[in-house]
DNA sequence: CGTAGGTTTGAGTCGGGTCAAGAAATGTGG
DNA sequence: CCACATTTCTTGACCCGACTCAAACCTACG
């Protein structure tokens, strides 16, 4: 299904560039004049690809670099001492992964590919570098993760204050927001998640998830078979995550 | 209590300074050489007071500028649709206040003087340019806001994972070592929020965080007496917000 | 075709929410 | 400085949403 995206997976032909990713409209170079985005693409590191499953960074492991994700789904979550994971976001094509390590030398979260994911590797170093030269990237990067502390303001919102019907009503939404921005179908697409990662992302054992899943079905709001998912009210869904921005 | 740290509030002697400031090791010139902090001192607007209840900033109105806490203490939170608030945060002293607006011209939320509070406006405009000018400043920029992103995390983390007795265990070790950093006692201090405030921020109710407070005095592991708290056994404490890091 | 994840459904339990009502603390004005 | 008003905090009784435990059912894939 998200291979109807056209990135540049035949890596043989032309070498590929930011300028001709179909992403760059989401990803960094948003602000960037062709002449700066010439600078970007000589370190971004190309053609990295994980399989489902595959860790792209561990916790605590030496920080280098973030991921520009082209194609695929990854989902980053940190493990408390006691053991237990928490999924702090999914990301979908054209968002950055890796921005909460900027503090330390270490990542502060595991990033685990949840399908079959290529992505570009941006080593941070350069990054920064890049940045204090071309104050539009600055910005950008600033931009990027203010975005995020706000993307997780929104889950605590959601996770104090949000009936389990509610969550996932909020996470259905932002996921078709999400594929519309990349010009796909807001109400037809396949989660890159298990119920699993979705009970866990939302603070909900696995099996309520089921149970609202199934409830939403019965209502009419959405057709659901496995991971195939199909929105058919949209506006209930909307009243129903109310006050929740979408991410 | 917080009046012992002698910030610059005789606002009359001597033009005060990021050097002097006795704050200065928590807030931005963390790495900054002395001849660097001369232009930072040039930028920020001291000596802004406000009191209790009032508001630093409120969202949706235009971004302008971020706020260091000089003295006192501040809540952040956002407003939904629904009209209800969530607390996303409480910054005490040498604490940056605003890094979740830099991503839009205007705020993301709102900020609220819990008490008497003084702090230093740093307006975005220079700031970026500031950041630009000096690599260590932008690298310090990166680190507060990635900062922010693993302490919401952790909030989240909180939220949907945690008891009551853990997430209030954990927000008190919070305070603790935050008072702690600033040379005050770690297990005996003043809680610049009420009750209320406790339970926004935790997704508790607040009848939840008394009955909590009066279980954790019970059990000998606190003394509490209305916002005057001392914590007793801070050993079990640690143990009962287990898998919590600090913030 | 068989096994292992992943998903759904049911029954029973409980942590924390809600509602209600005091008790303290804090503020206000005379 | 005191009487009154208002907010904040505490305590109790009751209830419900979501968790746990348990079991069956898919579906994908070697």
């Amino acid at each position: 299904m998200n291979q109807s995206i056209p990135v540049n997976q035949v890596s043989s032909i032309s070498k590929s560039s930011c300028q001709h990713c179909s992403l760059s409209n989401l990803c960094l170079p948003l602000a960037l004049d062709s002449d700066d985005m010439n600078r970007l693409d000589e370190v971004v590191n190309r053609d990295r690809i994980f399989n489902r499953g595959e860790q792209v960074f561990t916790q605590s492991t030496p920080f280098r670099s973030c991921y520009a994700v082209k194609s695929g789904a990854i989902k980053t979550s940190v493990i408390t001492e006691s053991g237990d994971e928490q999924i702090t976001g999914f990301f979908m094509p054209g968002e950055l992964v890796g921005l909460d390590s900027m503090s330390d030398d270490t990542h502060a979260s595991t990033a685990k590919a949840l399908e079959r994911t290529s992505v570009c590797e941006i080593p941070v170093e350069q990054l920064e570098q890049l940045a204090h030269t071309l104050p539009g990237m600055q910005h950008h990067m600033f931009h990027l993760m203010s975005q995020e502390i706000r993307n997780s303001h929104q889950l605590s919102v959601l996770l104090s204050k949000n009936t389990a019907e509610e969550r996932i009503a909020a996470l259905l939404l932002s996921l078709s927001t999400r594929f519309q921005r990349r010009k796909l179908s807001p109400t037809h697409f396949n989660l890159p998640m298990a119920r699993n990662d979705i009970a866990n992302f939302l603070g909900l054992a696995v099996e309520t998830v089921s149970r609202v899943f199934t409830r939403f079905q019965n209502q009419g709001l959405i057709r659901a078979r496995g991971r195939d998912i199909e929105l058919v009210d949209l506006e209930a869904l909307q009243t129903m995550a109310q006050g929740t921005a979408q991410t």
